[in-house]
RNA sequence: GCGCCCUUCGUCUAGCGGUUAGGACGCCGCCCUUUCACGGCGGUAACACGGGUUCGAGUCCCGUAGGGCGUGCCA
């Protein structure tokens, strides 16, 4: 059977590592096996959703190479969820309630302050059809909750925490339609993923409660549910990342200069049995992954680790993924010669400068003014090739006698102004000739 | 408060009754390099605590401490 992952942000807010994590690896389970990957935007809160987030959230995915089979919206999709309200209506799973948020949150703490767990006490289940006119005529609409079936026990064999049970009378009948008609999430993901065909449901262990409901619901809409697992969640230094308060979002990261390829890398793995590497091939990390080497405990997302990921990733990076993003003439030898200085490929600019000039050389004393003055000449006796910053050095260590750091750091600097950077016998010949020159002589003077 | 999950080097983790407790990243050192970086090699470093069970416990049980999640008319 082909295997159909979805990916369900709500676009009340931009990505950030927790989720890419979840869309990754959901990417992940569908293409490992030739599967399909959904994107489906969970915007059922008009309220909440803006269409600018929807537009992130497809250029996020866009941008770390997450593609996507095919996009639905839940907000173009009522009528299905109109119709599996009213089966489920018709077969009594659904019933009317009256309390105010207030209300509620009272019932709430009495509940707790008694040590109690804070679960729906189903006073709506009891009121007459007297009661339900009553609220009519006062002009109160119900809002909607589904009955969970309190005989049945709920389980399911987890991707990732194994075997998980729960018992229905310790969880609150869900809330899945508001006074005004609108929908909560409950519902309309668990008909979606029915009418989606989703083999495979792959999430935060935020949503393992969630979960046990929302099997309910498949059985009562005579479904079969599909396979989970709940991934932990990440934290960071400061205690947790949430969805809500998450701290880096894909923007800030690529502002950052952080690579897709690094992101993908490092989030493909964290959490896992797996060591953290830099691969920058998609398909030898769809290879490697295996939900059975998910850990249950939390994960440390630390953007440090992040950061060496990407330097190395960087390091392997060829001269045709980046071109479009480096100075104005600088080749794949220039690109080859600078890239092991490079954490990010944004400094390159930076490195290149040392080709393309003007430099700013220190200031030399006279005896280093003069060996200048006399690598200016040996250069005049050489045949410029691709080996002559050796044929120079070696030329000069015969004539002045120097060697070591006394050689070639007056050299370096007279021709690139620093004394450090990239390999000089790269990068001399990507200087040339008459730069070289010229920049000795300058130096010299 | 209650429920579920979790706790092994600094970090991510392997381990599934008998191990010199393994790997990866970091860190340190060496090599390479007439610089820095890259690369190569080596080293350092851990079973949260307390009770059990057992000939034997990182591994099983109970407790304590610590952490995560849930407990929403959020998703």
């Amino acid at each position: 059977m082909t295997v159909i992952t979805r990916f369900a942000p709500s676009p009340t807010g931009r990505l950030h590592v927790g989720n890419i994590r979840t869309a990754l690896h959901n990417w992940m389970l569908a293409r490992k096996s030739g599967g399909r990957f959904l994107l489906r935007i969970d915007d059922t809160d008009k309220e909440r959703s803006k269409e600018e987030n929807v537009l992130a959230i497809r250029a996020d995915l866009a941008w770390l190479g997450l593609n996507w089979d095919s996009e639905e919206r839940q907000s173009e999709r009522f009528a299905l969820y109109e119709a599996a309200f009213d089966r489920l209506l018709q077969d009594g799973r659904i019933y009317r309630c009256y309390e105010t948020a207030q209300e509620l949150d009272l019932k709430r703490k009495i509940q707790l302050g008694r040590g109690l767990p804070p679960i729906y006490d189903r006073t709506g289940l009891s009121l007459t059809e007297a009661d339900h006119a009553g609220k009519e005529a006062e002009g109160i609409a119900p809002h909607w909750r589904f009955k969970l079936d309190h005989d049945t026990p709920i389980e399911w064999d987890d991707g990732i925490r194994g075997s998980q049970k729960f018992d229905p009378s310790q969880l609150s009948d869900p809330v899945i339609r508001r006074a005004d008609g609108s929908w909560l999430y409950m519902l309309p993901s668990a008909v979606d993923d029915i009418d989606m065909g989703v083999t495979d449901v792959l999430r935060g262990e935020d949503h393992v409660s969630n979960t046990a409901v929302q099997i309910q619901m498949f059985t009562a809409l005579n479904a079969a549910p599909p396979r989970f697992a709940h991934e932990a969640l990440l934290v960071g230094k400061e205690g947790k990342l949430s969805k809500r308060l998450g701290s880096l979002g894909v923007e800030a990261l690529r502002e950052n200069g952080v690579e897709a390829e690094a992101v993908v890398a490092m989030l493909a793995r964290l959490g896992t049995s797996q060591p953290v590497e830099p691969i920058a091939d998609r398909d030898a990390l769809l290879d490697s992954f295996d939900l059975s080497t998910f850990g249950r405990a939390p994960a440390r997302f630390d953007d440090a680790e992040l950061e060496r990921v990407n330097a190395a990733i960087v390091h392997q990076l060829p001269f045709a993924a980046v071109a479009d993003r480096l100075p104005e003439g600088m080749g794949e030898a220039g690109w080859e010669a600078i890239r092991p200085n490079l954490s990010h490929v944004a400094e390159a600019g930076d490195w290149w400068r040392l080709v393309t000039g003007p430099v700013e050389q220190p200031e030399m004393d006279d005896e280093t003014r003069a060996f200048l003055a006399e690598a200016l000449k040996a250069l005049d006796t050489l045949d410029w090739s691709d080996t002559i910053w050796r044929d120079l050095t070696s030329t000069l260590k015969d004539s002045t006698g120097r060697k070591g750091k006394a050689l070639f750091l007056p050299l370096r600097q007279a021709l690139t102004g620093m004394d450090h950077g990239p390999d000089m016998a790269s990068l001399l010949p990507l200087i040339g000739a008459a730069q070289a020159r010229a920049r000795l002589k300058q130096a010299a003077a």
